[in-house]
DNA sequence: TCTATCTCCTACTAAATTAGTATGTATTTA
DNA sequence: TAAATACATACTAATTTAGTAGGAGATAGA
C-alpha cells in the first residue's frame, strides 16, 4: 500500500509554497530545493493550479503562490488532487462486483474515512 | 492511493476460510466461490501460509483451514504479508532522501500508523 | 521592440508493477 | 495405480509510473 511519487512530491512543493507564503516563488527553485525534476513537477503543479490549490503568474519573473493562507489548506485536498479520490479499493470508488456487498468491502469503506479524516486534520501551516 | 487486488483477493479467502472454519477447504472451491483465478490464489495463498496465517493438507482431499481462530487474525496481519509493510511512502520504510527530515515525511509516519491501527482493529470473525 | 525568462501544453518513452497464465512436480486418498 | 490436490517457478500482456522532448504563449526589463 502506497501513494505514489506524486503525493509526495505535490506535497513537499506545497510545504515549500507555505514557506515562502505569501511570496511568489517559480518552479525552478523550488524544483531545485526539493530535488525534483522540474519538467514533472511542472505537471504536478499544472493540477495544483486547475483545481485552485495555487495561483500563477506567467512571463519573466512569473512563479505560484498557493491561493490560501496554508493554515486553510488540508493536506487531504492535496492529496486527493494529485492521487485521485482516496479509495483502497475498487469497491470503494464504483460498486462490489458481487450483487450482495461482500463482507470485506466494510474493511475498505472504514480504511477510507479513517484516511481522509487523518489526511484532512493536518494543514499546510502545520508542517512549516 | 489503493491497495492491489493482492489485499483484496486475499482478505475474501480469508473471510471464505473463516466462514467454514474449522473446517478444511480446498482452494477450487474459495477461488470459484469468490471468483478469483485460481492459479493466481495459489500464489497468494502460498504466502498466507508460509507466514502461518493458513495451514494445508496436501493430496487428495486437501485444503487449507486458518492457523487459528478468525477472532485472533487481524486484518492487518493478511495485508501487511500479501502488500508488504504498510507505509504510504518511501521514507516512512527507509530514512528520507535529504539529510533532514522533510517536513512532510510527518504527514507519512502518522498516516502509516493510523492505517496500521484501523486495519489491526477489525478481525476476521467480525466479517463474517 | 526585442530577448530572456518564465508558465503552459501535448505527445512520447523507459522502467516497474500488476495480474495473471503455463507448465510442471510432489503428495495423498480411494 | 489413478485422480485430485497442494506447491513451485518461469513467462507474459496490460497498465501505471516517472519521467523526457519539444515546443507555444506571456511578460518584465534592457
Amino acid at each position: 500500500m502506497k501513494f505514489s511519487t506524486k503525493a509526495e512530491y505535490g506535497l513537499k512543493a506545497m510545504t515549500n509554497l507555505a514557506q515562502s507564503f505569501p511570496e511568489q516563488k517559480n518552479l525552478k527553485t523550488i524544483s531545485q530545493e526539493e530535488k525534483i525534476s522540474a519538467k514533472y513537477l511542472e505537471r504536478l503543479i499544472g493540477s495544483l493550479r486547475k483545481n485552485n490549490l495555487v495561483e500563477s503568474s506567467k512571463g519573466k519573473s512569473g512563479g505560484y503562490v498557493l491561493s490560501r493562507d496554508p493554515g486553510k489548506i488540508k493536506v487531504g485536498e492535496i492529496i486527493e488532487v494529485l492521487e485521485g479520490p482516496i479509495a483502497p479499493m475498487k469497491c470503494v470508488r464504483k460498486f462490489c462486483s458481487l450483487e450482495h456487498q461482500c463482507a470485506s468491502s466494510k474493511v475498505w469503506t472504514r480504511l477510507a474515512e479513517q484516511i481522509k479524516r487523518t489526511l484532512d486534520s493536518i494543514n499546510l501551516s502545520e508542517l512549516i
